[in-house]
DNA sequence: TATCATAAAATTGGATACAATCTACAATAT
DNA sequence: ATATTGTAGATTGTATCCAATTTTATGATA
């Protein structure tokens, strides 16, 4: 476990620092789900003492990216193939009803942004950068549903599966069908077809889903 | 502003407990939205340091009750009127998917948990317990959905908006017509009746949320 | 009196040190 | 050999002190 927190804009607190640089070490599987992290540790690593090593272990339990028992120390939290497909689900009633409000508001600038990072997400190499990449697409298109709070936990639904996402898309064909399906999607939005786009969000999300699972299922049982 | 912690169990830290008080405290209205905590000040009230101060306020952000500016103190965020009402938006659009699963395992016990929960309700008469024995109902049916992830986010929804509907329930007539939903909510769930009990789940929260806005914006337009 | 510079007070973020408690292992008794 | 107990180490929670910066008070000057 190593960390390089120079990526991170100096401006923030220490504490910001260190919860970045964990949730993104949780996000990669450089941390992987049932790790130890020791206070101490952390803080020489980072440099720093327990208090804000202390603070973003706090907010990242809050998020529920870990768990801390006292006495005991702090655990990644893993999820259960349940839980994740619980998530997914929950993140296809969630994103299709939010491109629904999108649809109705949607603008030619608003399609153009959308597109750029449709390519980019096709284009981009480097494996690390999927997750954010997938996130722009999607957000482009969702900004227009005027609906902040319904984001934020999109958002946070996402952070939570944010790992699983990136096993997902580096799986055969995962890169593929998701640039395919984000091109329907666009395509959807284009022609302003709101029920259309839902749908295929709603396809987007569970398709992803079940090829996941189906890895995770033979994993698992091939240990 | 004054808090008892004395009903908080003792086997929690003192984070844990002041946590505890100031989330109660903001939901009761009794720290007002806008209003400046001072991590001293909070220290002194709770005779602990600002250490497990400043950990109670920092999961209060991490759950939007409150914004901290380093050297500016910290402050209980307000909602917009737009914000009440998105939120009450997506409650309707989640605990209507989550009775839909639900009554398609609902059994008699957990129907009778949920009568008696629905009579305990409607007879409170300590305003201040409303919130809960609210929580109580609904959460006696949602329990069979077995979603536990929405459920997190269900209870993470009425959290942010918890003092508002105290408020909406001390309204004219707020009690009794949640008195008289949430009968029929369960005369659906009795009639094993999915889709009845997901539109009336929707209606309530929304008819909740129509009543409220429209309280907010007369007492707004008053001032 | 009004304005601007300067100092004092206030306030949060972090470091160090201490307290409380759990775990592991060894010593001892049965 | 096994169970029990005690002790040392490990680990988190909290108190106290210091640093950094903003806000506010103060006073000088035009």
């Amino acid at each position: 476990m190593k960390f390089n927190a120079t990526n991170v804009r100096a401006s923030a607190s220490a504490a910001d620092l260190i919860f970045e640089a964990l949730r993104e070490a949780i996000f990669t599987g450089e941390i992987e789900a049932g790790e130890h992290l020791r206070q101490d540790a952390l803080a020489e690593m980072f440099n720093t003492s327990r208090i804000p090593v202390r603070e973003a272990l706090s907010r990242l339990e809050q998020q529920g990216l870990v768990k801390t028992e006292r006495y005991r120390g702090t655990t990644v939290t893993s999820l259960s193939v349940d839980e994740v497909r619980e998530i997914f689900e929950f993140r296809a009633l969630l994103e299709g009803e939010v491109i629904r409000y999108a649809v109705e508001n949607m603008d030619d600038a608003t399609l153009d942004v959308a597109r750029r990072a449709c390519d980019a997400f096709a284009t981009e190499t480097d494996s690390a950068k999927y997750g954010d990449l997938n996130r722009d697409f999607h957000y482009a298109l969702y900004a227009k549903a005027e609906r902040p709070y319904h984001l934020k936990i999109v958002n946070q639904a996402l952070d939570r599966i944010e790992s699983y996402l990136r096993a997902q898309l580096v799986l055969t064909n995962g890169m593929e069908r998701a640039r395919r399906e984000h091109l329907g999607i666009l395509e959807a939005c284009v022609e302003r077809d709101a029920a259309k786009a839902a749908q295929l969000t709603r396809d987007h999300i569970l398709g992803a889903s079940a090829s996941l699972i189906q890895f995770l299922e033979k994993r698992d049982s091939a240990k």
